[in-house]
DNA sequence: ACTGGCTCCTGAGGGC
DNA sequence: TGCCCTCAGGAGCCAG
């Protein structure tokens, strides 16, 4: 589900309103997420301060006070939302964090979210430690990123989408990206030049933060953790478009598979 | 060192 | 109405 800029949305979101404030429960229903909740994580947590919530790729890092953190990846239908107190449960609802002034609770039915603890500086946790530069700063560097590419044998979008090279780049933006870069998902990254690579790189930014400044996409399951939904997806110019014309060319958007993943190009404009 | 394929899980939607 | 099939925003893990 949430790709970079739906993650960042929750972040944004949810930041004021949870730093300083001291935990009061961990409450697990269902341990069994993409890896097992920690029995220990609702005994651990109360009492501990919350100094802020940070984000590196598609990862929550909740920092807490004593050098411990809370790690949250929502997966592929996880929601965060802030609840009511005395709110019934929901289908699907795994675990809820209560704080003095809210509860926040977690809804994925695919359960391929995860909830981690970690001490010690949340970078060298072994689910951060490998991940690439954040494509929003500095250190996704034009020469990072040719240099990255430019002997691998696999198909672009593949690359684009591994997050140990760049981080929270998932299968709507990179469609869209490359799109907009007039680059075919498949051509292998090594037969690209570095002028298009450098194109492909800044149509990355350009398509996160656009969806950025819209709050996210919506698609099935994300929403912002008001509950509004993200308004990005209206402007999607070939996800989900298939047999629909090209917003540029006319000619229709055509659908195929790279690696596992749906993938949506103009054969026309992307080459 | 890379690459591609498989896997975890539930729900929605389409065809018959 | 029901059954069966395919697909879904992620990403760790594995064999070759």
């Amino acid at each position: 589900m949430p790709e970079l800029p739906e993650v960042e949305t929750i972040r944004r979101a949810l930041a004021p309103r949870v730093a300083n404030q001291t935990i009061l429960a961990l409450d697990v229903f269902e341990p069994r997420l993409r890896f097992p909740v920690p029995e220990t994580l609702g005994r651990d947590l109360p009492g501990r301060t919350i100094q802020n919530l940070e984000r590196r790729g598609k990862y929550l890092v909740f920092v807490l006070a004593g050098d411990r953190y809370l790690l949250v990846h929502l997966g592929m239908s996880g929601r965060l939302s802030v609840a009511a107190p005395q709110t019934p449960l929901l289908p699907h609802e795994h675990w809820q964090l209560r704080l003095p002034d809210m509860t926040i609770r977690l809804r994925d039915p695919r359960r391929f979210s995860l909830l981690l603890t970690g001490s010690g500086p949340p970078a060298t946790h072994p689910l951060l430690r490998l991940l690439g530069p954040e494509p929003l700063e500095d250190a996704f560097t034009g020469t990072y990123w040719i240099e990255t590419i430019r002997h691998r044998k696999a198909a672009i979008k593949t690359l684009l989408m591994d997050s140990r090279i760049v981080a929270g780049v998932g299968n709507i933006y990179a469609n869209e990206a490359l799109h907009r870069s007039g680059i075919h998902p498949n051509r292998p990254g090594d037969r690209l030049s570095p002028a298009r690579l450098l194109r492909l790189q800044a149509m990355t930014r350009s398509v996160l933060l656009e969806a950025l400044a819209s709050g996210g996409s919506t698609l099935r399951d994300y929403r912002r953790v008001d509950g509004a939904p993200g308004e990005f997806s209206t402007v999607f110019r070939v996800y989900g478009r298939a047999g629909e014309p090209c917003l540029t060319c006319g000619r229709p958007i055509r659908r195929t598979r790279t690696g596992q993943r749906s993938t949506f190009y103009c054969p026309s404009c992307q080459k």
